[in-house]
DNA sequence: TCTGGGGTCCTTCAGCTC
DNA sequence: TCTGGAGCTGAAGGACCC
């Protein structure tokens, strides 16, 4: 769910389509999440349904277009998002079943091209330039996959055919809801050319300020000021993309193997915690998150990062980089407390608290030497032995003894276990 | 109005080495 | 021995995306 919406220029028909040049799909399924848990409640259907967190610090996750008419957005907060509609239907989220369906979509687009590159749980990028012999120019396959999805998963996609990543991006956003639209390669610049600068992909609120202060309201404003006023303005990288961004250059090819650079979690408590024994629980429960998403993914990591926002909404992070990669949970633990004792916050009233691992690599593929005082079957060993249990008995079957509390003062819906 | 959770990338700055 | 600059790396923070 895009935060911003953009109208389609009008010189820019959705007719049938000239498709020259143009080989990337992008695909964006239409109010994903809401549209999915839709599926279950078919009653639902026409009416505005908000799918968000329900504590007193939730925000909208996806609406339906019925509650976007009444000026609900993705990450508003759900307070808000309610006096703007207050006949919404509010669902909890389900994200296992948006992963089921996530993945038997991109099943889909596999089936057709080997060429995709998953974005986010609800849109991909595919080159579909080698499957034109078997099933026709980019816009019949388009047309094709938004049959396939829709007949096979329930819901509905819209989706953008370009030269390039970034204007398939854009189409595919104008062309919502349950659209498709095609910018063939000699219109580019054209269609870039009338459209604001907030809505090229990168430009978010401070930038647009930035581009504002000097002036420039259109696409066509930004592709015509000296590639040095950008730079200036904005730093040397953002400048020069965007400056090629305006004039429809844009090389970045699909890539279908993408490696993550970093896995984290944070939680945001639904009141504000000043209790320094709390926070260290939260920072154990955090750790052992991450250090089992890290080995489900075969990977370690050597930089941990603890973030901590204060109740003002000011947010710090501290960082530390190992001698070695790590996937032992009792290992970040005790990094990311070290470096949590280290601000010295006596009673600071703290809303969230989160945990990085970043420079990951392979853990097949990672300098793992035992430490002198580590026993030889240490917390590694440990740490594979709750995996195993977790596999089979579920997951937090098996956990720290620190984390078994009967009650918790900030989350009062917390039982025993996490 | 009051801001989740999961990420990536960029900029700036400081410390270190040569 | 001291100093300054270049280049590198890590840390911190900000902006952005979905």
């Amino acid at each position: 769910m895009s935060r911003r919406q953009f109208r389609a220029p009008a010189a820019v028909s959705p007719g049938p389509p000239d498709d020259t040049g143009c080989s990337i799909l992008h695909v964006d399924m239409d109010a994903f999440f809401a549209s999915v848990s839709l599926l279950d409640h078919p009653e639902l259907v026409g009416t505005p349904v908000i799918v968000g967190g329900t504590s007193t610090r939730g925000v909208v996750l996806s609406a339906t277009y019925e509650a976007r008419a009444s000026g609900v957005t993705s990450a508003m907060p759900m307070s808000r998002a309610l006096r703007l509609c207050p006949t919404a239907t509010v669902l909890p989220p389900e994200h296992e079943k948006y992963a089921a369906v996530s993945k038997a979509v991109l099943a889909t687009f596999t089936s057709i091209t080997p060429l995709v590159e998953p974005l986010s749980i609800d849109e991909a990028f595919l080159d579909v330039a080698g499957a034109r012999r078997l099933l026709g120019p980019p816009s019949r396959i388009a047309e094709l996959i938004r049959a396939r999805v829709a007949d096979e998963q329930g819901v509905t996609c819209s989706i953008g055919v370009a030269p390039t990543k970034f204007v398939a991006k854009l189409a595919s956003g104008l062309a919502k809801p349950d659209g498709m639209l095609v910018v063939p390669a000699a219109d580019v610049v054209a269609f870039l050319h009338q459209l604001p600068v907030g809505a090229l992909w990168g430009v978010g609120e401070k930038t647009e300020e930035a581009l504002q202060r000097l002036g420039l309201r259109t696409v066509a404003d930004l592709a015509h000021t000296p590639v040095t006023t950008l730079r200036r303005a904005l730093g040397d990288a953002t400048g020069t993309h965007l400056h090629d961004l305006a004039w429809g250059r844009d090389p970045r090819r699909v890539e279908p193997l993408r490696e993550e650079k970093s896995i984290g979690a944070d939680e945001t408590f639904p009141y504000d915690v000043d209790d320094p024994a709390y926070i260290r629980r939260e920072l154990l429960r955090l750790s052992d998150k991450v250090a089992g998403r890290l080995r489900k993914a075969g990977l370690s990591g050597r930089t941990v990062t603890l973030k901590v926002r204060f109740a003002d909404f000011t947010t710090i992070t501290r960082a530390r980089t190992l001698a070695e990669p790590t996937d032992v949970s009792r290992d970040i633990f005790a990094t990311v407390v070290g470096l949590y004792e280290a601000l010295g916050l006596q009673r600071a009233r703290i809303r969230l608290v989160g945990v990085r691992m970043s420079s990951v690599i392979e853990t097949a593929r990672a300098p793992i030497q035992g430490l002198l005082d580590e026993p030889e079957h240490g917390w590694r060993d440990a740490d594979r032995a709750v995996d195993r249990a977790e596999a089979r008995f579920g997951r937090g079957s098996v956990t720290s003894a620190a984390l078994l509390t009967r009650r918790d003062p900030y989350f009062p819906q917390r039982s025993d276990r996490n």
